[in-house]
RNA sequence: GGGCGGGUGGCGGAAUUGGCAGACGCGUUGGACUUAAAAUCCAAUCUCUUUAAACAGAGGUGAGAGUUCAAGUCUCUCCUCGCCCACCA
């Protein structure tokens, strides 16, 4: 057939919408504007050479509906976006290609720029930024100042996480479970080197209580507070003869009694100290061993639990008790201080370790009564103490807290609360990252200090040099060693010669407070006016990924903590709200990847189907937050409503506007969806209304639709004569008083199962004679009741009548 | 092992929060249009029974119990799947 002017193509109207609006410039907010401000944030991409996937597509889409749905109810919309451009991936690549990161970078950009338009996500362009701008990351390095300042960034030598392939340490959380890391997958080491530290700690017990001020998804902060993990004990400090005391953390005092052993992980500083002569051997092959094993990935949550004695014994403070100290590799020296307290009686592990090298002696105390024959089982549970000295008889929780106190007083012990979380390595041994404004002068380092030496707040920001090799050496340093000229300057503090610190920040540091630079992106003179942060914040909702709730969301909730602290902003939270989508899986129902070949690029649908249709399709999928295999044959379900809607508006004779009591309906479920985040009802919703509705009321549907398909919908405002754009059009208003119709329809049941309705004016609705009686006439039920006695007739007014028989 | 969330047609998923289960979409089947196909349009589509067909009956939301006039929705037990964390002391 021949295609005729007025056929629906998007590949025509689609570009041209595109120019059309990047004319106008509709999709700005207006800084201290009088209407009501809504900041929706969704997280930047990083620029990669793979191009937007559809996880990005999905997520921006959504984002976008909600900007344009808010314009149109008259609301001040802040919808930025940037990009998050410094990172490993361009840097490799770099390495292999000689081709800077600068450059393909910026080539990236571009690409991705274009595919944003395409999709017709309404950013706020004038308000780009991008984390690898020198005039943005000196900001990120002015607020490294700042932690510096207040000694929250320290520089301490440690061991870290080390990949081989990448060349470079990694935070804690960037290893996967398994051992690798999580960016290239290779296995990762361990190695002692001297690292920036950024003291999260600090701020771990304010990022975990604060969670409770905020009104997010459970999950979401139980994952947060997860990953903080705070728990409360004592620190408990055991007696060594002829050595230093050894430290160790429980959550449960009330068992020391109970204590047969000191345990130390191999990994634990003070081994050698406490290793006996004639034990040195074999403690030294079994820490050989354990490292070993857990450079294979470590077998997690062994049974067998393996360990040997180092020959020396600890005093336990309560009893005086001489208790073994031994190493096994059950214990991580991550947590806590890295030693524990064994009791067999009371911990699964201690006793399937006490079990196993004969530790259950006398030693084995039982202070709870309930359980004094302990053979195979363990009591892990809270109790009336026994054999506990002077505590015996409390109960678990009296016990803690006296005993707690009796160790304080004594100066042996305390109450403590430990994390899970650590202090944040702040160091990459890498070159396309924020350069550490620090300089190491030597002549500093012998009056004063460690040698470290804060760049001038006036001499930010120190640009990243441009060098030709960006192979890292490999020895643990970073390419940027190799830039002598960079590398060598002059202490701000003495004048003396100094070198630059050259490690850069990680690819977080950049991302962690982006959302406040959107805000006042050009301000040459700070991060960001008092007044527009005042007047935009806190980011009202603030869509991303699941993969970022504990890295990114809680390292910039940590940085927007420090900045209120120091005066910079006035919001103690970042995000009012935060929703994480889910996962998009390739058709074969696998996570989509290059290498099963299962990536559906959004470009190739777009081109083919439309923006429009591929928007509505990702939306249309199901909730927000859940997992869905990409089908692209259900795709034309969207496309073939689409096509309706434009068949209606076109066909010729304005329709009336009617205000049907269904066109209220639709109104009102698409009102209220969208403001939920239940975009996949509120497509439905409005497919139903074509389905019924023909074209009355066919404006006021073009404004419904218009958020989720806005070239569409806009090139069918113009056929129709409505005047600008339809996106600045007023949402339209559900009145429900259209909606009520002459008659309410409530459902008869016979012994709580449905038998029909009957249908009442809105008057006798509430009227227990009336509906029964109308109840009575349907035939179903006539049939039903006739001979039956009825025991009772349970009336809700305007919705069911049931009766029993 | 710990935390969180699920289980509804062939599939993705709805269900105004206790009041007509399966909206909407995909798929499938039949029909219309066509020389034919595609596209489009119309109709049917939870299961079983009776039936010529059913606008006739019955059952049905992982399994089992319970609360209620009424349960996908609330309570308990069990099974099972997913995600996150994990020898966390």
């Amino acid at each position: 057939m021949q295609k005729d002017a007025v056929s629906y193509n998007p590949r025509i109207i689609e570009p041209k919408w595109q120019r059309i609006w990047a004319k106008e410039d509709t999709s700005k907010a207006n800084d201290f504007s009088k209407k009501p401000k809504k900041y929706i944030l969704t997280e930047f991409p990083y620029p990669s050479g793979a191009g937007l996937h559809v996880g990005h597509s999905w997520g921006y889409t959504a984002g976008d509906v909600l900007a344009r749905f808010y314009r149109m109810r008259g609301e001040n919309v802040l919808f930025p976006i940037g990009w998050d451009s410094f990172g490993l991936p361009a840097e490799n690549y770099a390495v292999k290609t000689g081709r800077s990161p600068q450059k393909t970078v910026s080539e990236n950009i571009k690409s991705f720029r274009g595919q944003m338009d395409a999709l017709g996500l309404s950013f706020d362009w004038g308000r780009e930024i991008n984390t690898a701008d020198s005039a943005y990351y000196k900001w990120t390095q002015w607020i490294f100042l700042q932690m510096f300042k207040k000694g929250l960034a320290y520089k301490a030598r440690m061991p870290i996480n080390w990949c081989p392939s990448c060349k470079t340490g990694l935070a804690n959380e960037e290893v996967t479970p398994n051992g690798t890391h999580e960016r290239c997958g290779n296995k990762v080491e361990q190695r002692d080197m001297e690292q920036w530290l950024l003291k999260i700690t600090n701020y771990a017990q304010c990022l975990a209580d604060d969670l409770d001020k905020l009104d997010w998804p459970k999950h979401i902060k139980d994952m947060q507070k997860n990953w903080i993990g705070k728990s409360e004990g004592a620190m408990i400090k055991f007696k060594i003869q002829n050595s230093k005391n050894i430290e160790v953390f429980t959550t449960r005092p009330d068992t020391i009694f109970g204590a047969a052993a000191v345990v130390l992980s191999p990994k634990h500083p003070q081994i050698g100290k406490l290793t006996a002569k004639d034990c040195a051997d074999e403690v030294a092959e079994y820490i050989k061993q354990s490292l070993a094993k857990a450079e294979r990935g470590g077998i997690l949550n062994e049974k067998d639990k393996t360990g040997v004695f180092l020959g020396s014994y600890a005093i336990n403070p309560v009893n005086g008790e001489k208790i073994p100290v031994w190493t096994a590799d059950y214990v991580s020296v991550d947590y806590g201080t890295g030693a524990i307290m064994a009791v067999p009686a009371h911990d699964a592990r201690d006793f399937a370790f006490a079990k196993k090298y004969n530790l259950l002696t006398k030693q084995v105390v039982v202070p709870v009564f309930e359980n004094s024959n302990i053979k195979d089982a363990v009591f892990e549970g809270y109790g009336v103490l026994v054999n506990s000295g002077e505590f015996s008889g409390m109960s678990s929780k009296e016990a803690i807290f006296a005993i707690c106190k009796w160790l304080e007083k004594r100066g042996c012990g305390k109450y403590a609360v430990n994390f899970k979380i650590h202090d944040w390595v702040f160091s990459r041994q890498r070159y396309w990252g924020e350069p550490i404004p620090m300089v190491y002068c030597e002549n500093c380092a012998k009056s004063k200090g460690d040698g470290w030496v804060p760049l001038d707040e006036k001499s930010l920001p120190l640009e990243l040099p441009v060098v030709k090799d960006y192979k890292p050496a490999g020895d643990g340093s970073s390419p940027l060693a190799k830039a002598g000229e960079w590398v060598n300057t002059t202490c701000p503090r003495c004048g003396s010669s100094a070198k630059r610190e050259t490690d850069t920040m990680p690819n977080w540091a950049g991302s962690n407070w982006y959302f406040l630079r959107y805000l006042d992106p050009d301000n040459r003179d700070f991060l960001v006016s008092k007044n527009l942060e005042k007047y935009y914040m806190p980011v009202d909702l603030y869509l991303g990924g699941p993969e970022h709730t504990t890295l990114h969301l809680l390292y910039s909730r940590f940085i927007h903590k420090f900045l209120y602290d120091i005066g910079v902003v006035s919001s103690e939270e970042p995000y009012a709200l935060r929703i994480n989508r889910g996962m998009i899986l390739g058709e074969d129902g696998r996570k989509m990847s290059k290498s099963f070949g299962n990536v559906v690029n959004p470009n190739e649908l777009v081109e083919k189907f439309g923006a429009d249709t591929v928007r509505m399709y990702e939306l249309f999928l199901g909730p927000i937050e859940g997992t869905y295999a990409w089908n692209t044959a259900s795709l034309i379900g969207v496309k073939r409503f689409l096509d309706r809607v434009w068949a209606l508006g076109i066909s010729a004779g304005r329709p009336p506007l009617k205000n049907s009591a269904l066109l209220q309906k639709t109104i009102n479920k698409v009102t209220r969806d969208i403001k939920e985040l239940k975009f996949h009802t509120a497509i439905s919703s409005l497919m139903e209304y074509i389905n019924e509705a023909g074209r009355g009321g066919f404006s006021v549907f073009v404004r419904l639709l218009a958020p989720f398909a806005p070239f569409v919908t806009e090139e069918l405002w113009h056929i129709m004569g409505g005047k600008g754009s339809v996106h600045t059009q007023p949402w339209p208003k559900y009145n429900p008083v259209l909606i009520k119709s002459d008659k309410v329809t409530i459902s008869v049941q016979i012994n709580g199962k449905f038998k029909g309705v009957v249908e009442v004016s809105p008057a006798d609705a509430g009227d227990r004679g009336v509906v029964e009686k109308r109840a009575r006439e349907v035939e179903k039920v006539n049939n039903i009741l006739r001979g039956r006695e009825i025991k009772k007739v349970i009336f809700v007014t305007g919705k069911t009548i049931n009766f029993v028989v």
